[in-house]
DNA sequence: CATTTAGTTTCATATTGTGAAACGCATGGT
DNA sequence: ACCATGCGTTTCACAATATGAAACTAAATG
């Protein structure tokens, strides 16, 4: 998006370091070669960056194959992240009660510009189907429950702004591609206070999603029950909506939001 | 706990930016003094870091505060690390070396809901004796080792639930159907610090088991070793035992556990 | 208005990271 | 059995890079 030099990093040395843990993120297990020739650094550099992951306990080498991998401590950093993320402490029991009322995978996810972050996933109770979606996880906004709740809060400028420069992919036969269709589904977001998922982001599932108020303006947070086509019909979507709508409610009032209502 | 010096960390930049990202980590927003004091760092050097580590978009400073820290990156790449974990990847070699040291079958189970499920299954390598279990088994959790494991990490609420849900049925004289019975015996369990099946869910097996925390904090997997009650004698039992909570504390910490011990 | 404390920028210096080259060890092709 | 190839590792001379003292700015404190 942007084409100057944009100042670059004054340590070079971190700048690397974090190509190569980003790299094995994506990857998973990797030899040295195999990242030496992908970030185009000269082999004993990555090495002695290697090195320096594994002290620290980053990163650790497979004995067998002696291919690097991540080890967990990362995800042990990023969980002291999360749980200083508040809006987790308050949210949960309530995600925990909607979990229970439906049976179904319940989401919570963060604004983050025009994608959204997975902070919350609790598992299905019933079935053994299972979403791929995982705390984390980043995803555009424009084909989500999620995103359209939120979307649904925002005004006309920023919505065409999230649209440009979204990547716009049909995903499935039922993704929204064009932009006054997504602006016509908004209203009916808004009329119906939550926002439905119908196969638009993954064939076969179907997402009652809402966003949350609080105390600032802006609407950060927004919340989903998934499930199966099979279990979410017509009339299991109503009843959710209802659960769903009642939490938002709740939730929005704990978080500090003065009206709704 | 060390007195030598370890052979040091080969990139000293690295070692200091991840000083300060665990710093953050911990303690949530910083100012800069505060970090530098914290690590004994030169304040340009700490600038300079927290530069890069915004650069790079790991770390954010407040508008408002001034204060650094960091970002939900760090949350995204460890999703990408858990994403990989297969349990069974990480488990496989512990549960093997289990399945040595005892020579009894092991198995390791995952909660679906009110039942388990069997993912993996090392047959025991003495005697002729098999067990019928195989992976892809459903069992209901509260006649076996490894569910009373699990179990017993759940709030009286849940239990309460999962007995209510589950038909109880008499597989052997010795099998729970009593729930106080069941809470008494869950109680012992976390005393004892893992589970026992002693011919409860079949006649003549006895069953060692300990559940798996991990970086989540609902468990969702048990791991066990059985074997014809000829050979688990009471003297065997706590010998196995022993290797059991050894390589419960050793699998949890690879999963990603922060507490135990 | 002086004083302190914070974050930021600059810059000379040498410490630190760099990458070429060589090593050892598998693996696989002939 | 042989050599060729490819990988991970180690070493080391060199200079690019990270370092920290000092100067600077801005806000908070008295």
């Amino acid at each position: 998006m942007s084409g100057e030099k944009d100042t670059k990093n004054p340590v070079q040395s971190a700048e690397r370091i974090f190509q190569v843990m980003e790299m094995l993120a994506e990857n998973g297990e990797m030899g040295l070669m195999e990242i030496s020739i992908a970030l185009g650094l000269h082999k004993s550099t990555v090495h002695r960056l290697l090195m320096s992951l594994v002290y620290m306990g980053y990163a650790k080498q497979d004995e067998a194959s002696q291919k690097y991998m991540l080890s967990y401590k990362i995800v042990n950093m990023a969980g002291k992240v999360l749980e200083r993320m508040d809006i987790l402490q308050i949210a949960k029991p309530y995600l925990e009660k909607l979990s229970d009322l439906s049976g179904e995978a319940v989401h919570l996810v963060q604004r983050e510009g025009n994608q959204i972050l997975y902070i919350h996933k609790i598992e299905a109770k019933v079935g053994t189907i299972r979403m791929v979606s995982h705390v984390g996880m980043i995803h555009p906004m424009y084909c989500s429950g999620v995103g359209k709740a939120i979307m649904a809060t925002l005004p006309e400028r920023e919505l065409k702004k999230i649209w440009n420069e979204s990547v716009i992919e049909k995903k499935t036969e039922k993704t929204i591609t064009d932009y006054d269709e997504m602006v016509k589904a908004l209203e009916e977001v808004r009329a119906n206070g939550y926002a439905l998922d119908d196969e638009e982001n993954e064939k076969g599932v179907r997402c009652i999603a809402a966003c949350l108020y609080g105390y600032q303006k802006d609407v950060r947070y927004a919340f989903s029950v998934s499930g199966p086509t099979s279990r979410m019909t017509r009339e299991r979507v109503k009843e959710i909506a209802a659960d769903v709508k009642k939490v938002q409610k709740e939730l929005s009032k704990e978080l500090g939001f003065p009206g709704l209502d």
